[in-house]
DNA sequence: ATGAAAGCGCTAACAC
DNA sequence: GTGTTAGCGCTTTCAT
C-alpha cells in the first residue's frame, strides 16, 4: 500500500484530537461534539484525507461494494443487466465492481476469489453463471451474500432472480401454431444456465398442448452464437418437409436462421416463421425485424440488487425465488400459415 | 471482514511452525528447507487455506489486480476493449476488476475512487475517459500506474494509448473526394475524449487539402446517438444543394443518417455516401452495410495492459503516447459520385 | 533456516 | 464527550 498519504494519525494530530475521536468524527457515529467534530473536518479536507477501506475492511466493516461476476461480458443481455445493476447499487448507495471470468466458474477460480474478493466486497451478484455444480456447491456454503440472476439449471438454496422461461416459450410457440403452423422446429442454446433447457420445456409443453408430434430432427442444438444458429438452420431447412416456424434460443440463432433461410431463397415470414428471445438490438435491425421475447432486464437488475442488500444488511430477505413474466415482441419475421406448401424441398 | 474462516496462524499451527515460516513457504521467498515447506503446504491445503489480499495490501504488497474504469459500459467499442484487457490481463497473471463510472469523473467521484480503490488496484487504466481537467490533474499527481486509452482531449504527462483518428478520418474523407464528392458534410460527437475533434481535423484537413471550402453548415453537432444521427442527417439532407457525402464520427450516427435518408427516399450509396467509425457489428447488418473505419481494439488494449504492467514492475515504460493506425473498411455505403444532380431538394 | 516482535490504518470495547 | 487499549492477518525487520 505504500504509505498511504494521508492517514486519520495526522488529521488527529492536525486537529488536536485523539485518532478515536477523529475516526468518530469522521465515520459519524458515536458521541462528538459539533465543535470537535468540525475541527477534525477541516484538518481532513485540508490535508486531503481519505478513509483507507482495506484498513477499515480488516476490522470487520462495509466497503458497500457489491461485486457482479459474469461469464461474458460481451453479452448483450449480460452487459444490460450490469449496466441496469450498476445504477440500481448507486441508488443505494453502493459501488459495484465486475468481473468478467470468461469462461467457466470451477474450482480454480473459486480459489482465486474468495481469496481476492473475500472483504472486498459486501455481497455478490452471478449474472447468467456458467459455474460447476462444485463451485454452486462452495458458494451454497458459504455465508455471504449471494443472488444469482437467472440460473435455473439446477435448484439452489441461494436466492435466485430469474426471468420466466417456460411460460414465454410456451405462449410465442403456442402463438405459432395459432397462426397455423404444425412443423414448428427448436435451436437450442447452451446449457450452462439452464434457461434453454426451459424455453425447450415450454415449446415442448405448447406443442403437447395442441396435440402435435415433435419430430426429433426439429430440435437442434446450438450455441447460442449466430454462427450456429445459421448451421442449426441449414439443417433444418434441409428437411422434407421443412419446418414452417423455427423457435430459437436466442435472437443470434434466430438471426442466424434467417440468414440460412435468405441464402436458400425461402422468404421469412412467408415461407419461414421465426421467434427469437431477449430482444437485442440487432433483433430491431435486421430485416424483417425479429419477433422475439423479452425480460424485463430493469427490473430483475434492480430485485436482485434490492435483494442483495436487503441480505447484505440482515433484513429478512423476501422470496427466494422470484420469477419475472418476459413479454412478447411481435415483429415482422412470424405471420399466418396460409397454404401449406407440401412441395419437398430438395435442392441442396 | 468477518473473522476469515483459516488463517496462517492455523496453517502454523498445524504444521507445527511459526508462523513466519508459514508465511515464507506460502508466498515462496526467504529460506525454507524443502521439508517444512512441504509440511505448511499440506497443512494449507488440507484447511483450505487462502491468503488474505486485504491484510497483505496493509503491508504494502501487490494485488496483481488492474481496474479498469469505463464511463459507459454500454458502448460496444468500450466493451470491446474491456474484454481484451481481461484476456490479456490474465496471460500477464493479473485479475481486472471494472468499474461503471456512469457519467463524467468529476472530484466527488475521484474521492470516492482514490479511498476505494487505493491499495486494491496496483493500477488503473481509463478507457474513453470522460473526466474533467481537475480530475486529470489529480491523477497527473497521483505515483500510482495509469494507462489513459483513447484520449486526445488534451495534453497530458499520463501515458496514453490511442488509435490515429486524425489520419484515417483524413484518408477516409480523401477517398469520398477521389470518389467525385465534394459536398462533403461531417457529424461530430461529444467532445469528451477530443476522439471527435481529432477526427473533424482530419476532415478539414482532407478538405483543404483537395482545395475544397467547408460550408459552416455542413457541420453538424451530434451526441454519438443514432438519434442524434437522424436528426443531423435531417439538417443535412434539408440543405440546397444538399450534401453528397456525410462522414459521421460514429457508426451509430452514421446509421441515423442513413435512416434518415430513406425516409426522405433518398438513395444510399447512389445519392448520399456515408462513412462511420468503429466498425460497430450493427454496421454489418445494416443495408446496405455500412462503410467505416476502425481502430485495432485487440492491439491497442494488449498494449494499453502491458504498458501498465510494466509501470507497475517500475520497469522504465515506453514512449508516453503510443498511437495505432486504423484500417478503413469499405461496404456498400459508399460510391462514385456519377453526375452532380444540381436538383434543388425542396420537399420538407 | 527459523522465530519473535513490531506495526500497516482503522475501529470495537472499554475506561475516564 | 473523549481517550486508551487491543487487535484484524499479514509481512518486514532483527535476532537466534
Amino acid at each position: 500500500m505504500k504509505k498511504q498519504s494521508v492517514t486519520l494519525v495526522q488529521v488527529a494530530a492536525k486537529a488536536g484530537v485523539s485518532v478515536m475521536t477523529a475516526s468518530r468524527a469522521m465515520s459519524g457515529d458515536g458521541y462528538v461534539s459539533d465543535e470537535t467534530r468540525n475541527k477534525v473536518h477541516a484538518a481532513a479536507k485540508a490535508l486531503g484525507y481519505a478513509t483507507n477501506t482495506l484498513a477499515r475492511v480488516m476490522k470487520g466493516g462495509r466497503t458497500n461494494v457489491i461485486g457482479v461476476v459474469v461469464n461474458d461480458l460481451g453479452s448483450v443481455v449480460v452487459n444490460a443487466f450490469v449496466t441496469a445493476m450498476t445504477e440500481e447499487a448507486r441508488k443505494c448507495e453502493m459501488d459495484l465492481f465486475i468481473y468478467n471470468s470468461i469462461g467457466q466458474l470451477d474450482e480454480q477460480t473459486q480459489r482465486r476469489h474468495s481469496q481476492l474478493l473475500h472483504g472486498l466486497w459486501d455481497g455478490l451478484i452471478y449474472v447468467l453463471p456458467r459455474m460447476t455444480d462444485e463451485y454452486l456447491e462452495a458458494l451454497e456454503k458459504s455465508d455471504s451474500p449471494i443472488v444469482l440472476v437467472n440460473f435455473c439449471r439446477r435448484e439452489t438454496t441461494l436466492p435466485v432472480v430469474q426471468g420466466d422461461n417456460f411460460n414465454a416459450a410456451r405462449d410465442a410457440v403456442a402463438s405459432l401454431i395459432a397462426q397455423g403452423h404444425q412443423r414448428i422446429a427448436f435451436i437450442k442454446g447452451s446449457h450452462w444456465t439452464g434457461q434453454s433447457a426451459e424455453r425447450e420445456r415450454g415449446y415442448r409443453q405448447a406443442m403437447a398442448d395442441a396435440g402435435l408430434r415433435v419430430d426429433k430432427h426439429w430440435v437442434e442444438q446450438g450455441t447460442y452464437s449466430e454462427q450456429s444458429g445459421q448451421e442449426a438452420g441449414m439443417r433444418l431447412l434441409a428437411l422434407s418437409p421443412r419446418p414452417s416456424a423455427v423457435f430459437a434460443a436466442n435472437d443470434e440463432m434466430a438471426i442466424g436462421c434467417m440468414n440460412a433461410a435468405l441464402e436458400q431463397g425461402i422468404k421469412v415470414p412467408e415461407e419461414l416463421s421465426l421467434i427469437g428471445f431477449d430482444d437485442v438490438p440487432s433483433a430491431s435491425i435486421v430485416r424483417p425485424q425479429l419477433t422475439t421475447l423479452r425480460h424485463p432486464i430493469a427490473l430483475m437488475a434492480q430485485a436482485a440488487v434490492q435483494e442483495l442488500v436487503r441480505r447484505i444488511q440482515r433484513q429478512p430477505g423476501r422470496r427466494q425465488r422470484v420469477e419475472f413474466p418476459a413479454e412478447m415482441v411481435v415483429r415482422d419475421s412470424t405471420a399466418t400459415l396460409l397454404a401449406t406448401p407440401r412441395r419437398r424441398a430438395k435442392k441442396a
